[in-house]
RNA sequence: CGGGGCGUAGCGCAGCUCGGUAGCGCGCCUGGUUUGGGUCCAGGAAGUCGGAGGUUCAAAUCCUCUCGCCCCGACCA
């Protein structure tokens, strides 16, 4: 309940992020004894409502996609970890590692997972005989551990809240499918829901995630030009299923190895939606996934207007069954003060309701998106709900348009290296560069060290039909990467 | 891990150059007042001055070491 005035959403975007958390209530900072302990993040209950919400409609996703949840440890054998090559290599770095359980040194070492393609590989090995087994659609909620260098609260945190699923084939056909549906409904939740545009695209090599035959990407723009990749789907190849030994027999009599995928997506998503939508004032949330979607300010002086404006109050909380409704009914804080403290909590929708109203039987609608009076409208109570469920809708194909539009903006295409390095500032972001591509890890590397920290965020699905030349090698290819400094 | 900035009340900051025992704004508590865009008034609570060591009669202030936070890089599904 601050009256202190926000850093710039537009100039000072990282300032901004990091305040609008803690002024909303959103997340906060644990206790950091020792110093070591850092990057993790308190998910305060209006953060939590969030992903709630955003859990609901994901994990509606799966289950209509024949998926089903199950849980696994969160410790697993050191051993585990290391029978993948590239998966061991890829993740070492950033584990967290038990050695002490219940007052004894271990006989092994147990890490806390930081994803749980082993473990869960280890069970599919146990469980799965005949291609009558398969497939096996599981998903797991929970949180994952990963010893970051440089942490900020939702994009990277050491610990964090996510899903990972994880499921086993007959052919590589069929996971290959599986990866591209999953990645699919994670644009959907991405663009449908949290109103943050995604680029879908494939990884590099050297961007994919260890272990994974390719990895499939969304891609978000950040407002200060960043990308930040908001969740991936990787088609594992056989290479889980020839560590864990996953195998089933199939019609043929023969034994054979299981093609697995694995995807995640996790609070990272958050990080998006509440850095993309804000503005000067605060957050912004999509409607949809919005912890509070209405919020009722009731107006009043007396004993006697009190008493009134609460007892309409009432009757509107039933014209208004089936949105997620707050009534902001604190005392000693004038109406002025309210619209302000919503507005920056990112509430889509705020009805104002005084003496005057209730005479006319009438509540002031007013946007969370369009400012001051343009964004209010008086309407009548009959037809307060349907009003209400209208302008949520707009807000959020609002929100998504807007998102869109930037998106495109800070969108360019690159056709020479001298081109593309006109377009990249000394540091910080500043969008999506499309160009052609032939070049191999080394050339990624090296574009990596000329334009300080840019890489290839993703090769999209949208590729041209015309050839060109790649930027760094010369080559004719009809490939297309898109480029970006990532969070 | 490199470069830069900063640690003083819950938050934002002043005081440090030139040592003398801590202050401002917001928030918080109490009472009143106000309430259609961040009410006003009065009273009050709250700080090992990031930590350790040193110099000194005396340290927020000077010296040494150390820890943390933020920003920019490196690293990172």
């Amino acid at each position: 309940m601050s009256v202190q005035k926000l850093p710039s959403h537009s100039q000072d975007f990282s300032d901004w992020y990091n305040e609008i958390i803690m002024r909303a209530e959103l997340a906060d900072t644990p206790p950091r004894v020792p110093e070591q302990l850092r990057g993790f993040m308190v998910l305060r209950p209006y953060g939590y409502a969030l992903w709630e919400n955003l859990q609901a409609a994901l994990d509606a996703m799966f289950k209509a996609t024949g998926h089903k949840n199950a849980y696994f440890p969160v410790l697993i054998p050191m051993s585990f970890i290391a029978k993948e090559k590239d998966h061991v290599e890829g993740f070492k770095p950033e584990l967290a590692v038990v050695t002490h359980g219940g007052g004894e040194e271990l006989t092994e070492p147990l890490v806390v997972r930081p994803t749980s393609e082993t473990v869960i590989g280890h069970m599919y090995a146990q469980w799965i005989r005949t291609y009558r087994d398969l497939p096996v659609l599981i998903n797991q909620w929970g949180s994952v551990l990963r010893w970051e260098k440089r942490t900020r609260a939702f994009m990277r945190t050491a610990e964090f809240l996510w899903q990972e699923g994880h499921t086993a084939h007959a052919t590589e056909e069929e996971a290959e499918a599986e990866t591209l549906q999953m990645l699919e409904i994670y644009r959907i939740l991405a663009e449908d829901w949290a109103a943050v545009p995604v680029l879908t695209g494939r990884k590099s090599e050297s961007e994919k995630f260890a272990g994974a035959l390719r990895t499939y990407t969304i891609e978000s723009l950040m407002p200060d030009g960043r990308a930040l990749q908001s969740g991936t789907s990787h088609n594992l190849g056989q290479n889980f299923a020839r560590a864990f030994d996953i195998q089933y027999q199939d019609r043929d009599n023969t034994l054979k190895y299981c093609w697995t995928t694995s995807w995640g997506l996790s609070w990272r998503m958050l990080g998006a939606l509440i850095g993309l939508h804000g503005d000067d004032k605060g957050l912004k949330f999509p409607p949809k996934l919005a912890p509070i979607q209405v919020v009722i300010v009731p107006i009043y002086r007396s004993d006697e207007e009190r008493a009134a404006v609460m007892g309409a109050v009432d009757h509107l909380k039933t014209a208004l069954s089936g949105v997620r409704l707050e009534v902001d009914d604190r005392e000693g804080l004038t109406p002025g003060f309210k619209f302000n403290d919503w507005e920056m909590r990112g509430v889509p929708i705020r009805i104002e309701l005084g003496p005057r109203d209730v005479a006319g039987r009438v509540a002031v609608v007013a946007r969370r998106d369009i400012p001051d009076k343009s964004g209010k409208e008086s309407v009548g109570w009959d037809s307060l709900g349907e009003t209400v469920q209208a302008r949520l809708a707009d807000i959020q194909a609002g929100l998504f348009r807007t998102a869109q539009e930037r998106r495109a903006r800070m969108t360019f295409t690159a056709s020479s290296w001298d081109e593309f390095m006109s377009l990249v500032p000394e540091s910080g972001g500043f969008g999506f560069i499309r160009a052609y591509w032939a070049g191999d890890d080394a050339d990624e590397a090296w574009v990596k060290q000329a334009a300080g920290g840019v890489t290839i965020r993703a090769f999209p699905f949208d590729q041209p039909t015309e050839p060109g030349r790649c930027i760094r090698t010369g080559k004719e290819t009809t490939q297309v990467a898109v480029f970006a400094r990532a969070y």
